[in-house]
DNA sequence: AACCATCCTTGATATGGATCAAAAGGCGGA
DNA sequence: TCCGCCTTTTGATCCATATCAAGGATGGTT
């Protein structure tokens, strides 16, 4: 259960927050700044990044793996409230506390920025407050999407809905966007997905052996997806929520 | 359906964006160019403010009154994303299209800053968009905490949330907060509190019959609501999510 | 190779909320 | 004042998903 530095990462290059959140249009000498106060930490599938209510030291972005947020009420019913891939951002400035469990669900790198020397940098730069807010605000919408999902959706709905999220994600970052067909790693168990999803991770399965069925997907083992159509996927996943994938 | 200048509002002591998103160090000029960009419309109950897709030269304030943002299926299934209570903040800065219909759900005054110059504000004036960030944060938290309740609580507990969370804004606006016990005016249809909760609008209005039944609220005609036990309300919605009361 | 701990699948049954249906308020307009 | 529309309540039944239960696959350890 320790810590360690990610071995293979040397500098800022690798690191997602470059590109997504915060140096887009930065001037050298803040380039150099963020070096100063970043630092990398990695952990294997299932160990807890934070608690929520742990004091919070730093920010960070995810450089590879998945990772969660969840929420867990006293009779232990809990539900994830968002999904951390890579190049996504975790930790909310100004505050001391985490408000959510962050667990690693599959190896993951994060890159981290403490939190004081960065809410400096936020206050006197203002492109990267700026960029900020888009990202918050992009997260609010895939939020109010996933509110659509827990809502409204059936179980197949839900489940088709996840998968093509992940499928999304993993073709960009991999540069397969627009494939129609694709193969991908299902980076979460049964169980977390269910805990995304608000159903038990019975009906995950059975679901999932049901899209199976219907051949909308193709099971290598437990983990390894394959999509031979992805429209015929987002089309199960009953709206135009994952339209993105088409652009 | 005919928008109208509110008629009872002068300047912009009364607008709930001068305290929570913009005004509060603002700079005499600074509150000038605030004046000069803003503006008022008003809305009867049931009224669309805009349809999703809609193009959006405005972002706005709730000065009083209720709005949602829906999010509709093809097939007519329709979640609400938002709720809009007095003093919250609508509109994506940086966004040409709505993203969500917004609806008046009860009669609605809303403060309106036309989109450019409110963008060009939040350039210049690094303490906005501080500030807008914050309410962003802010509103993605209640998102995460409506995720928990649409994935894992039962009708009842989704009830006993709602009415909590508008119980507990009611009492802050009508500075009663901290008091045991409240009453209040459900802004809401029944219609309305299902598509937020998830549920059918028949399960609503059997679950709010249950709470009553067993003496947590008490209805005053169909939409006046008392809470004799504002801590039992809160119980019954399963867990600290409006533990906010409290404090 | 045998063992163990997870993770996953599948079956049988139970149940909370949806659906279908009807009637009872409430309220504005003629 | 009465009518008609809209909202709300309540009842009967159904069904999707939860719950309970058992067994199978997988991968790591000795």
């Amino acid at each position: 259960m320790q810590d360690m530095v990610a071995p293979n990462i040397k500098d800022c290059s690798d690191c997602p927050i470059r590109h997504r959140a915060v140096c887009a249009r930065c001037e050298p000498d803040e380039l150099e700044l963020l070096e100063d106060i970043k630092y990398y930490r990695s952990f294997s599938a299932g160990q807890t990044v934070m608690w929520a209510g742990d004091r919070m030291d730093f920010v960070a972005s995810v450089v590879s793996g998945v990772a969660s947020l969840t929420q867990t009420m006293e009779d232990g019913r809990t539900q994830m409230v968002g999904l951390l891939l890579p190049s996504d951002f975790v930790g909310r400035p100004g505050r001391e506390t985490a408000a959510y469990t962050v667990t690693a669900t599959s190896e993951l790198v994060m890159c981290c920025f403490r939190r004081k020397p960065f809410e400096q940098m936020i206050d006197t730069t203002p492109h990267i407050a700026h960029r900020l807010l888009e990202m918050t605000l992009d997260e609010l919408d895939a939020a109010r999407e996933w509110m659509l999902v827990l809502g409204r959706k059936t179980a197949r709905e839900k489940i088709a809905s996840l998968l093509s999220i992940i499928a999304r994600r993993d073709a960009i970052l991999s540069k397969n966007a627009e494939r129609k067909s694709l193969a991908f790693d299902l980076p979460l168990t049964r169980e977390a997905m269910s805990d995304y999803l608000g159903l038990t991770l019975e009906t995950v399965s059975r679901q999932i052996s049901a899209l199976k069925k219907d051949g909308v997907i193709v099971l290598e083992g437990k983990r390894r997806i394959l999509v031979p159509d992805m429209y015929r996927l987002i089309d199960e996943a009953g709206d135009d929520s994952d339209g993105g994938f088409l652009s």
